[in-house]
DNA sequence: ATAAAAATCACCCGAACGGGTGAGTATGAC
DNA sequence: GTCATACTCACCCGTTCGGGTGATTTTTAT
């Protein structure tokens, strides 16, 4: 699928392009660079990357686990943190954003391939059972879920029954019937085990 | 779960000792190190690391690929790959090993921790479902799995259905239904879905 | 204002599933 | 030789699930 869009999170201007120097050198012409925590979330809206690079400590304050959980949440973009140093809880808040690599600094261009491909590679074998959001089931259905319809979703990849998951939506399970039937069609399954196979990405209908 | 074990498989004694050395000022006193290949697998059946680095070249030859995707299939244990350069055949090779991390040589300890914390992270985040293999199965389940239940339940996660199931194993539904239920027992579980649940982590029945 | 989409619920039916009981064969362990 | 385990299969029964049809209300978009 052609060479991954890479976005660059670093304040420092000399890394920052320094990486996306290394990045055109090693076949990755597609990057952006964003040195100005605020526009980070922004600019991955529009720039769609497949994988971020992001510094841990920006502009001397440790938000970027901050951003990265967003990051994460929101787009379920994978990401590398750079950084020198991490003390103890700054290794725990980045744990949080389930990262895919660690690229420590200064780096060596070689790693920075190495690391990349390696992360791209642990995100595409991550199921949507594991990280299930909204952006991910849509992606995977034929037409896009209501809201009820992720509700169940949520409730059914944990295994509940029909009768379960009624009393825990506070609706009928008739109506939950009815937005099982349309989750189904939009999943092009016959089955809720069809769907966790689908989902799990071990079967295609 | 106290301070992870770490196997060190590095040809080099200069980097397989700094390394160690590293480790135990970081936090990691228990660690091993192996610097025969051949002897890579046996050691890691002993020791039971709880991560594993390994260099990709391993005395001129590139077998480091090859000794991971053992080491990932049989243990399943998380795999760190330790290396100063990578051209892209290896890196290829690297990638069926599911590793977790890159660690680029020469290396910084702070970078060791770094890694091997976030790979941890990465590994714990991988479930059942994701990487099916016997050894998975049985430390979930309250009882060992047989054979047959094995190949049932590699089915079952792909979404099939009972009758489906006997078909392809050559058994009649009746007999599959006799495992299902057995394995039902041994997971603690009353229904399938619930299975489901339970092997991606998400519920405790 | 009005059309479209989403959410709610009901009823019915056939198919699939879970649970129980029982039982025959083969394999390997003691 | 006997005992345990695994694998095989059958029958029955109650529950759950999937599918169809139809309907009302609320929300959203135009």
């Amino acid at each position: 699928m052609g060479t991954p869009k890479v976005l660059i999170a670093e304040d420092e201007p000399m890394t920052a392009l320094g990486l996306q120097d290394a990045l055109r050198r090693m076949g990755y012409p597609d990057s952006t660079v964003v040195m100005e925590a605020a526009e980070i979330l922004d600019e991955a809206r529009k720039f769609r990357p497949d994988i971020v690079l992001l510094d841990i400590r920006f502009g001397d304050e440790k938000c970027g686990t901050d951003i990265g959980l967003q990051l994460f949440d929101e787009l379920f973009v994978p990401i590398v943190f750079i950084t020198a140093f991490s003390d103890n809880d700054t290794l725990n808040k980045a744990k949080a954003c389930h990262p895919v690599g660690y690229l420590p600094k200064p780096f060596i261009p070689e790693a920075v391939r190495s690391v990349i491909e390696i992360g791209l590679e642990v995100h595409r074998s991550r199921s949507v059972l594991d990280f299930p959001s909204p952006v991910r089931f849509n992606s995977l259905a034929c037409e896009a879920l209501s809201q009820r319809e992720l509700d169940v979703l949520f409730n059914l990849i944990k295994g509940k029954g029909n009768q379960e998951m009624a009393q825990e939506l506070f609706i009928s399970e008739n109506t939950l019937k009815s937005h099982l039937k349309n989750i189904y069609q939009k999943f092009n399954v016959g089955t809720r085990a069809q769907l966790m196979g689908v989902l799990s990405g071990r079967s295609e209908p």
